[in-house]
DNA sequence: AAAATATGTTTACGAATGTAGACTAATAAT
DNA sequence: ATTATTAGTCTACATTCGTAAACATATTTT
């Protein structure tokens, strides 16, 4: 699971396993998904088909095959966060922060939050 | 220069215009590449035609063409963060902050920094 | 039993990507 | 003038991705 590529319309399957929090079979993912994507019924095997073949997600039969999640979200979004902090960042969070705190697009609270956030986090 | 995607290889060039802060030629790409990536000549030259047809650089004819960045690091970087923040935290910073003061990966001078960082930043 | 339905697998197909060879035009060296 | 070198464009080709139709099989309806 350490360098296996997901796409993003894989992820989307994966996503919706995570909220569930419980195995999921292809007919329940395709209607959890449907408020966002319209996706055949195949496609959405044929999605469900490459995450199991890269190993991210296992399949267990029962009337019907059963989905679940190889990997907790967290740590999944813990190794983005890395590739992306390396990325362009230099793996510098800092630079992130920075980044972030230019954008104007959060506002006034998001930044107090983050700070409130930051001095909690670590007394 | 909003919804362009840029590939993972095409960025290697774009950053090294940046870098450079001037216009350069494509044997001068290929030469600053060199320590990171050993690509053949019409590699190069292939992705350098790809950003221009992309649009997200500019070619200006001496004896030999020379290529300029018509985005600054700055701004796709900001992009780019906006889009990580909504793939992965709902585009909310304050998750994402959580997410690097879990990652065992930060020391804790790195989070006293942007503890710091935050504290300056925003008075 | 025949027909319809549901579930899964296989095959398909165009666009994008990483990587580069073939080919061409221009310039320089012999 | 002939040959070699350079710079650029065009073509190529395997892989991944998004998206699904075709096909096979099992199950349910009629």
């Amino acid at each position: 699971m350490k360098d296996t590529k997901i796409s993003d319309a894989e992820l989307e399957i994966l996503e919706t396993l995570w909220a569930a929090g419980e195995a999921l079979n292809a007919n329940e993912i395709r209607a959890r998904l449907n408020e966002k994507k319209d996706w055949e019924r195949t496609t959405v095997l044929t999605l469900i088909r490459r995450l199991l073949d890269k190993g991210v997600i296992a399949q267990e039969k029962r009337e019907v095959y059963y989905y679940t999640p190889l990997v907790a979200r967290n740590d999944y979004v813990k190794e983005e966060t890395k590739s992306f902090l390396n990325k362009f960042f230099k793996g510098n969070a800092k630079n992130l922060a920075a980044a972030l705190i230019e954008d104007e697009d959060l506002s006034r609270e998001d930044i107090e939050e983050l700070r409130e956030y930051f001095r909690e986090s670590f007394r």
